[in-house]
DNA sequence: ATTTTATGTCAGCCTTGTTGACATATCTCA
DNA sequence: TGAGATATGTCAACAAGGCTGACATAAAAT
């Protein structure tokens, strides 16, 4: 089926072409490489009796600590009843601590424990060695190009968003 | 805490610093940039009473027609039992279909019909749009570079086995 | 002829998502 | 002050998509 299709480099046919050829490479590399991306702490959480869903609000609540429930049911965009389940388990074997607000007394403030924070940093250590040793062979400028890539699949509405949560955050 | 850590750009530092500090960016940037590139399939998907075990079955199925069942098995790393419940649903609804091997006539070499073959298509259409729109303002050498790069964030092991499978698909 | 391989299938369990309904405490605003 | 909005917690039920273990069959391989 490919074999119909005309060759590619004729400069007026370029835009039509992207809508029409599917970037199979791209969506397949992505694929495979998001898979072992999340396999690493995975090993891990097992040990703990964690999962993935352990490991993402851990994750964003010892990047953020004081996070409140809403901002961190935004982020996640699951349910609070999801969140619920695997945040009691966090914070009874002692991970995660939930503070009342100062200002507004309804609100929970997250916070990791000294054990959540070991956690969370040997997760992210391990998924940065992979993420960065993959940098290793490549042109300097790499990291900066795979981020902004990245940064641009988001969809438009979130950018902004996600890039005050990722540059933005330990500093507050 | 990061106050603590001297600043960053003596040059005899840096490999050990990639070891110690996490790269929150490109950690959070993968994982909101793969949650958004899942996520346009799924509307698509559930008009046809499908998820995303579905699609990927569907997805390599339509990329590697006369795939057996343990070549399916082995890209999707999930059990047989896994695997045979979406891929009868599959069947069922005639987006796939299974043919007895030639050679060997206990494998089941699976190909998608013409139904399979227009979602499959749809859906790679949709993804493709978004990984080839985040290109768009980047250089062009952009493309190469993060699809090599993807290609070492996969496990060494499975790199060769990836290559094969998405460069060399179709041609067969 | 026996064993191994490729696949199918039954039964049950786990994690993590969902919806809907309802409870409580606290804040906000008229 | 009192009514309503907001932030969170919780109960119950369900679905998708992983998993394990056990067992069955047909065909290939030795």
């Amino acid at each position: 089926m490919p074999d119909a299709i005309p060759a590619v480099h004729s400069p007026t046919l370029g835009k039509d072409l992207l809508d029409e050829l599917p970037a199979y490479d791209l969506i397949e590399l992505f694929f495979f490489a998001y898979r072992d991306f999340v396999s690493d702490p995975d090993r891990i959480l097992d040990e703990y009796g964690f999962g993935r869903a352990h490991h993402r609000v851990l994750h964003f609540v010892d990047r953020q600590p004081g996070l409140t429930i809403a901002e961190l049911l935004d982020i996640l965009r699951i349910t609070k009843q999801s969140l619920n389940r695997v945040l009691k388990e966090l914070i009874e074997k002692d991970f995660v601590e939930s503070r009342m607000g100062t200002s507004d007394r309804r609100q929970r403030l997250l916070y990791v424990t000294g054990q959540g924070h070991d956690l969370a940093l040997k997760l992210a250590k391990l998924q940065t060695r992979r993420i960065l040793g993959a940098l290793a062979d490549l042109e300097p400028e790499a990291k900066e190009l795979v981020s902004s890539y990245l940064l641009r699949v988001i969809d438009p509405d979130d950018r902004e968003h996600v890039e005050r949560l990722v540059f933005g955050a330990g500093k507050t």
